[in-house]
RNA sequence: UGCCCGAUGGUGUAACGGUAGCACAAGUGACUCUGAAUCACUUUGUCAUGGUUCAAAUCCAUGUCGGGCAGCCA
């Protein structure tokens, strides 16, 4: 069974974004609905951008439309090639089989064309849609000769200055509402300082361009907002070509308008941007529609963090194994971890999308998880802590082939054979000398089932010199297997085990919550809330199947949880990361007493 | 402090002036050759105070609480 093979079940969400797109397309407003998801690569995409590709691409989907991956990459000293590969890498994995028809990329090194729109001259990037072959992603970096030509335009207008202040000195001075003393050079002047400002003849941060809108607004990014500062730096994408750099606010919603984006989504914190999203478009008298900002909350996790910062700095101080450690909340821990996209794409739409900045229970997450795994997953027999059991009564050498089912939930994926011998492993959560309350399992004279097996006793506990149990020694009733005479006896419990003579081994990483409080973000170190435990290798023994185990697949190894091969894995060497438990109602039981 | 935004069970959300519903979590029971899954049932909610209205979670006012912004980061 293919994992592309389960489709997300989920009906088209409904939230207020898609309301306001609805009635848009209702409208006609737009010929075509066009989102973007424009992540700046300085990290690792994490689970909180699964919510913003899901809502930007599921819109897309919804409505027809396209939406476009856009590398927000306006700083060069904070970005690398490193995270441009692996944001695309999630986003295609993430989208894949479900939204992947909808992306939009251009071709490679393709930038804006200069064309005529309304009788106007403009710059515009379409979007390929449907293939990946010689298209690359957008960035707006690729647009900084038109940014630049959006700034002199703004100068022209009188609506753009050249400021010498200090960074201080003009914090300062919007804090105060002050005007800046460059605030009314002459065009002519501005040019000149702009143009030489990008020919390299000043030093970073000696001047910078900003906007000319309002002095003392109330908010402060109208007060005269920076749109130009200066960093001789070499950028990851246009090199050493310039030295002066578009600010975010300049640069975003320009970028937005030349690649013809009707809805541009981001996140709560940009909503007192919105203003000047507006004003510099307004401003500039662009002849095709405008594309408008919509905010949503971002996704916030319990037993996680979530910030870049704090997820690079657990990345460097080898907290984890790197990004892609299955512990963490990245999009690419989150995959190694075994989880499908299709159980990421459950759960950012179980969540909704609204401005409240809420606190999501990660129990949601493993909800979806766990429903998404239960129908794809194939069910193995393996035995994490070992316990020997031999029958007694069963003749050496002598080995059945079982038969077990694959999926019970998918009865046309079939069975597997499955060896039985004399001596067999069991769990050793399975037994217990002193079995407390409601205790199900194996004890001193008691009965279990054995998962497609034999009801079998046991007679004897063989201990070794420290007093540790070596083995048990118990008898079957041989009429009891699947079909047999006496298959009907109820016992209260089944168990899981594994052939001894026919185990394979493996190593399986049991992976935990990274954190051990729900708010690690509270607290005054998030890295002293580290759970010491969110890690623990054990080597186990498997039914022989698991020999054959493809990254591809998922595995319920039965009673415990679900696993999916890890990358480490080599020919001879299994190992398998324990994707998510599955739900304990014993222990809560255990618990209680 | 200024400006902006928000508030519905424990958590996340729906209800768009007309029966407060769903999911997760929690609990009880049924079933079970997975103490899983499945099924049935249960507990818990409109921030407060006024106002408008036949009728308010929804509209208005005030207050309270929470979040965001005040980088030459995005």
């Amino acid at each position: 069974m293919s994992l592309e093979n389960i489709e997300t079940p989920a009906a088209a969400p409904s939230d207020f974004i898609r309301d306001i797109v609805a009635a848009h397309v209702a409208e006609n407003k737009y010929p075509r609905i066009h989102t973007r998801f424009p992540p700046e690569p300085n990290g690792y995409l994490h689970i909180g951008h699964a919510k913003s590709i899901c809502l930007n691409f599921g819109i897309a989907r919804e409505f027809g439309g396209v939406c476009n991956l856009r590398m927000d990459d306006t700083n060069p000293t904070k970005e690398d090639v490193e995270y441009v590969e692996s944001i695309q890498e999630d986003v295609n994995w993430l989208i894949s089989a479900w939204a992947d028809d909808k992306l939009g990329l251009k071709p490679h090194g393709k930038t804006p064309e200069a064309v005529t729109s309304n009788g106007q001259p403009d710059f515009y990037l379409p979007a390929v849609t449907g293939a990946t072959a010689g298209l690359e992603p957008f960035y707006a970096s690729d647009y900084f000769d038109q940014i630049y030509a959006y700034a002199v335009a703004l100068i022209k207008k009188g609506k753009a200055f050249v400021c010498d202040l200090t960074p201080d000195e003009t914090d300062e001075y919007r804090r105060q509402g002050k005007a800046s003393p460059f605030r009314d050079r002459s065009v002519e002047e501005n040019l000149d300082l702009f143009t030489r400002m990008k020919n390299g003849e000043f030093p970073d941060g000696a001047r910078s361009l900003r906007a000319k809108i309002v002095v003392d607004a109330p908010n402060i990014w109208l007060r005269d907002p920076l749109i130009y500062r200066i960093r001789h730096a070499a950028h990851h994408h246009t090199g050493d070509k310039w030295c002066i750099y578009p600010m975010y606010d300049f640069a975003h919603c320009l970028s937005d308008y030349i690649e013809g984006i009707t809805h541009s989504i981001c996140t709560l914190e940009f909503e007192v941007h919105r203003p000047l999203y507006d004003w510099i478009l307004e401003s500039l008298g662009l002849p095709r529609p405008l594309p408008h900002q919509y905010e949503f909350a971002r996704l916030s996790l319990t037993y996680t963090v979530m910030s870049k910062r704090k997820l690079l700095q657990l990345v460097n101080e080898n907290s984890v194994t790197g990004w892609d450690d299955p512990r963490m909340p990245t999009i690419s821990g989150i995959r190694r971890r075994g989880v499908p996209a299709t159980a990421l794409r459950a759960f950012a739409y179980n969540i909704g999308i609204t401005k409240y900045n809420g606190l999501t229970d990660v129990a949601v997450l493993e909800h979806a998880i766990r429903e998404d795994l239960n129908k794809r997953a194939f069910r193995r027999l393996a035995v994490l802590r070992p316990i020997k059991v031999v029958i007694t009564n069963y003749p050496e050498g002598q080995v059945e082939e079982l038969n077990a089912v694959n999926n019970p939930e998918q009865p046309e994926t079939g069975t597997r054979k499955l060896p039985f011998s004399r001596e067999l492993f069991i769990e050793r959560d399975d037994f217990a000398e002193v079995p407390p309350p409601k205790f199900f399992r194996l004890k001193p004279g008691g009965e279990v089932r054995l998962k497609y097996a034999y009801i079998i006793k046991c007679e004897e506990v063989v201990k070794d010199a420290a007093g540790n149990i070596a083995e048990l020694r118990c008898t079957a009733d041989l009429d009891s297997k699947t079909g047999g005479a006496t298959a009907g006896r109820k016992v209260k419990g089944t168990i899981h085990w594994v052939s001894a003579p026919h185990a394979v081994d493996a190593e399986v990483r049991l992976y935990d919550r990274l954190f051990t409080v729900a708010e690690p973000d509270t607290g005054a170190d998030f890295k002293a809330t580290l759970n010491p435990h969110s890690l623990e290798v054990i080597h186990v023994k498997c039914e022989p199947s698991l020999k054959d185990a493809s990254p591809a697949e998922r595995y319920q190894f039965e009673r415990l949880a679900y696993f999916a091969l890890d990358k480490d894995s080599a020919p001879g060497k299994l190992v398998f990361n324990r994707t998510i438990t599955l739900k304990d109602n014993w222990a809560k039981e255990a618990h209680k007493s």
